[in-house]
DNA sequence: ACCTATATGTACCAAGCAGTGCAATGCACC
DNA sequence: GGTGCATTGCACTGCTTGGTACATATAGGT
């Protein structure tokens, strides 16, 4: 509990960092192989350290599972950066963020991450939180950014919320599932799918640039 | 072996459908909870069946899993009925996918499956093959669909195989994503996701009545 | 050199679990 | 009534796993 150094990090430690060490392997582990089938032996020799030394730095395995996530969140934070809704048109900035979109898809901290949401998120609700706590605020800016190029005039977006997640379901459909299912990539290079997908985005959603209406926008 | 009612049935029990029992309950608690999450004990209780009786009629928990999850299979095939893409005009039938679609994400049977897949393809590879194997088909339909209304010179799907995972995507994103990852149903009514979508992908994928500068290959 | 707190190795505990053996039971059909 | 077979209950094995006790080694600060 008390700490000789004074620092205020968590514990100190005077061979090295041991919870930097523990976390890097739970990172690798957990994520490849889920929860319950990372044993705390394996997880001790992965990360170099002595079993009983897990229990010293940590209370459970649970909390080396919530620290890991923890720290899979901060990377996570990074996807999408800040200050590319002020960039360019709306084209380029679409292009944007779908490559920004796609990459994540080969992101395996994300792809595990996400396994996790699904898999594990009954016994451990806090994943699900902790997951939607670092991307929901990203699509939050998505939506912004559509609601104010509405606003601005420039696209016509009723709904930005369903606008946005029509945008990123065609994304995800074609690239990101076959991911989680396990097959390989499918039949359609990422530049048909980006392309396609704007493509289609704006003929419906931008706002005819003259007055004309080549489709009366009212149901 | 033999079966003093002669029918075909696999197994004959005097005391009554006890294969049929343990199947019913292992859908329910595997599909619900995970396979890893459920143990003999519980599902013996679960079926009214004493745990023994469990290994008189299965080899193991893995068999009896994957007994359950043909059964769900079987379930599932008629997800898609045939013939729908005969009746109508285009934007009839894609009202009827899309509403099989939305309709399929309410399908108790249809998430535990998938989350299965997600969380328990590493360890059990054929439970995405099974999935594969009952889903694809269905998705291949509506592929060659759009396929033959290209064809016809009706659409205009350059690439059906991207054209259809765009509606599925645009669908799923914002009706299953939530339901697998634990939260509410979000904030967009399913008739305005339909009809978005439908719109959007008409708008985008009909060929022009009277215009038809673009291109014109129909086979 | 001394003190303190961490790291380690080994042995251990308790619990949960899949799967088996065996003898007894009771329905169904002859 | 008798026979056969699924069924049942119970005890038991064997294994894995999370977590702990304890004694010892080792490094850092003073």
């Amino acid at each position: 509990m008390k700490n000789r150094r004074g620092s205020n990090e968590a514990i100190s430690k005077p061979r090295g960092g041991s919870r930097e060490a523990i976390v890097g392997a739970a990172q690798r582990l957990f994520l490849e192989r889920g929860f319950g089938a990372v044993s705390m032996d394996e997880l001790a020799a992965a990360a170099g350290v002595a079993r009983r030394t897990l229990y010293n730095q940590f209370t459970s395995k649970e909390e080396i599972f919530r620290e890991m996530l923890l720290s899979v969140s901060a990377q996570l934070e990074t996807a999408l950066p800040p200050g590319i809704e002020t960039q360019g048109d709306v084209e380029e900035v679409l292009h944007l963020v779908a490559r920004m979109i796609l990459a994540l898809h080969r992101h395996p901290e994300y792809l595990g991450f996400l396994r996790m949401v699904v898999a594990d998120s009954r016994q451990f609700p806090w994943i699900a939180e902790g997951f939607a706590a670092v991307m929901d605020p990203q699509t939050e800016r998505f939506v912004r950014y559509l609601a104010h190029l509405t606003a601005m005039g420039i696209l016509d977006c009723r709904n930005p919320l369903l606008a946005a997640h029509q945008f990123m379901g065609m994304l995800n459909e074609l690239s990101l599932w076959p991911w989680m299912t396990g097959r390989e990539s499918v039949p359609v290079p990422e530049k048909d799918i980006i392309e396609e997908t704007i493509r289609m985005f704006l003929q419906h959603y931008r706002r005819p640039r003259s007055k004309r209406a080549r489709h009366d926008s009212a149901a």
